[in-house]
DNA sequence: GTAGGGTTAG
């Protein structure tokens, strides 16, 4: 018999990304042409819908359940595609099926059972399998052994797992770092520190399992002299302490970093670039988020949804919405956060009509709004003074859209009645919202009943709010300005001597802004800047 | 004839 070859159609299939219809096609040409009874090709269908996303794994089982004598490597794909899915245990009924039948598991089906035995964390299922590895003369495999390993720590059986890796003839550096990521997986860093130290030799991810670990437990300083002291850096080891800093709200320090990486010459990848971006944002760097956005196009880094979000982000934080507006409009493969992203930047910069439209954009184009959404929607018509429409987006969430309003979502809300002047109604509100505590919502009634002068209910709102929360400077402040603004200044005294009673101090405003790209901080009260 | 253990980040 001369060798089979694969037509066109079936080479494309594996050798380039094609889409879930051709894969169709593929498997219906091969029903059709009988293609399909040939092991070897069926094999090269089901591996490419198995591993093709997420929801053709069921489409690759139902062509795997049609298959007649399926060979080891197909039952080897069916399990790895089920142990690495969301639901494993599906990995392990097909492994049972595969016990009863004629062919047998062998030595590249183990760690696939046992991968999903680890994202199942279940030692007993995992100790089963182990026992039948032993009987049938497997224990010996040093895959097999690690991933042993790995599902005995995962599982939190750290003894077992130990015990394993002493007994191995052959350990090398990945049975150390099945433990190691373990521990660090459950933040024990102190265990997870002592097997490094102990570990005869590491590579770069036994390096970054330690930096990554140090940053989830906040310990940013143990991760960067770990991070400064390693012998090679990857584009991981530089995600992990970028991402550290950025969580530890240490911005100018994540741009610094940024620039060593290019120094290192690490490439970048879209996980780097958003952690980069977020800090231009929240710094409001503007030319070196732009900086960030050439480089991309220049190194052809893909814009993903999260890039894209990251881009709208950084634009409207750094002041310009309209190029924030550009990138949203280039941006094809929009999800739920470019949307979100916009439609907040466009609400702080008090575009609430801009807002509304692409808000309805956003419904036309049958995308789900989330709380996130509503928050930005229901501000910016606050901030716009759009009355009629902040009440009818406010019930289309929750009658259409069914979301429970959180306390943002009423803060909005009276925010938007307190601007119009609707006092009574958002006093009201406040009353029957389901939040019992909420001082953020009677601080803005307060503002509301400041701006338009209400003295009586301004005072009945104070009282709550220092009932909520005494040692909180906001109360004593507005309603101190608002007896100032009326000329009221025995009462203003009054306030500020209860206040001092109270040892309340306001915390001082923080502002940001950069000049000749250089970022700048002031502080309120602090004068003029250096 | 195809594949395997430990992988980080938004």
């Amino acid at each position: 018999m001369s060798a089979w070859l694969p037509p066109p159609s079936i080479v494309s299939l594996t050798e380039m990304t094609t889409s879930l219809s051709e894969l169709h096609q593929s498997h219906a040409h091969m029903v059709k042409t009988g293609l399909i009874r040939d092991t070897f090709a069926a094999s090269r269908i089901i591996t490419f819908a198995a591993t093709f996303d997420p929801q053709t794994i069921t489409y690759a089982n139902s062509i795997f359940t049609h298959t007649d004598n399926p060979n080891s490597y197909i039952w080897n794909t069916i399990i790895r595609a089920y142990a690495n899915s969301s639901t494993p245990e599906q990995s392990l009924l097909v492994f049972y099926q595969m016990l009863h039948g004629s062919v047998f598991p062998d030595n590249y089906t183990f760690p696939f059972v046992l991968k999903a035995c680890s994202n199942l964390c279940s030692v007993e299922e995992g100790e089963q399998i182990h026992g039948h590895i032993l009987k049938i003369g497997m224990g010996f495999d040093v895959y097999i052994q690690n991933s042993l390993i790995h599902m005995y720590a995962i599982s939190g059986c750290f003894d077992k797992a130990r015990n394993l890796l002493d007994k191995m003839l052959e350990r090398d550096v990945i049975s150390w770092n099945a433990i190691l990521s373990a521990n660090v997986g459950r933040g024990l860093m102190e265990q997870a520190r002592r097997l490094f130290d102990e570990m005869p030799e590491r590579n770069v991810e036994s390096w970054n399992f330690m930096i990554s670990g140090y940053v989830g437990s906040g310990l940013i300083e143990e991760a960067r002299s770990l991070f400064d002291e390693m012998p090679k850096r990857d584009v991981v080891s530089w995600n992990s302490i970028i991402t550290g800093y950025a969580h530890a709200s240490r911005f100018s320090e994540v741009l610094v970093l940024f620039e060593d990486m290019q120094f290192a010459k690490v490439k970048s990848d879209g996980c780097t670039l958003v952690n980069v971006l977020s800090a231009c944002a929240r710094l409001g760097a503007l030319s070196q988020g732009e900086w960030v956005h050439a480089y991309m196009d220049k190194n052809e880094i893909k814009i993903d949804g999260f890039l894209a979000t990251a881009l709208v982000d950084m634009y409207s934080k750094c002041g310009s919405i309209e190029k924030a507006l550009r990138m949203f409009n280039r941006t094809l493969r929009k999800d739920i956060s470019t949307w979100n992203s916009i439609l907040a930047g466009l609400s702080t910069h008090g575009y609430g009509e801009h807002a509304l439209k692409i808000f309805s954009e956003m419904l036309a184009d049958g995308f789900a709004p989330n709380e996130v959404t509503f928050v930005s929607v229901l501000s910016a018509c606050s901030r716009a003074g759009l009355l009629d429409e902040g009440r009818r987006v406010f019930d289309l969430m929750v009658e259409v859209h069914g979301i429970k309003p959180t306390v943002e979502h009423y803060g909005c809300m009276v925010d938007l009645l307190g601007r119009v002047g609707m006092l009574e109604e958002a006093e009201e509100l406040v009353r029957t919202m389901p939040f019992e505590e909420a001082p953020m919502v009677w601080e803005s009634l307060l503002g509301a009943c400041r701006s338009h002068g209400d003295v009586e209910m301004a005072e009945r709102v104070a009282r709550k709010l220092l009932e909520l929360n005494p040692l909180d400077s906001s109360g004593y402040v507005q309603l101190s300005n608002m007896y100032a603004s009326m000329g009221r200044w025995n009462d203003v005294r009054e306030v500020r001597r209860k206040m001092k009673a109270q040892q309340v101090r306001k915390e001082p405003g923080c502002s940001m802004i950069e000049v000749d790209g250089i970022v700048h901080e002031f502080l309120a009260g602090e004068g003029l800047h250096s």
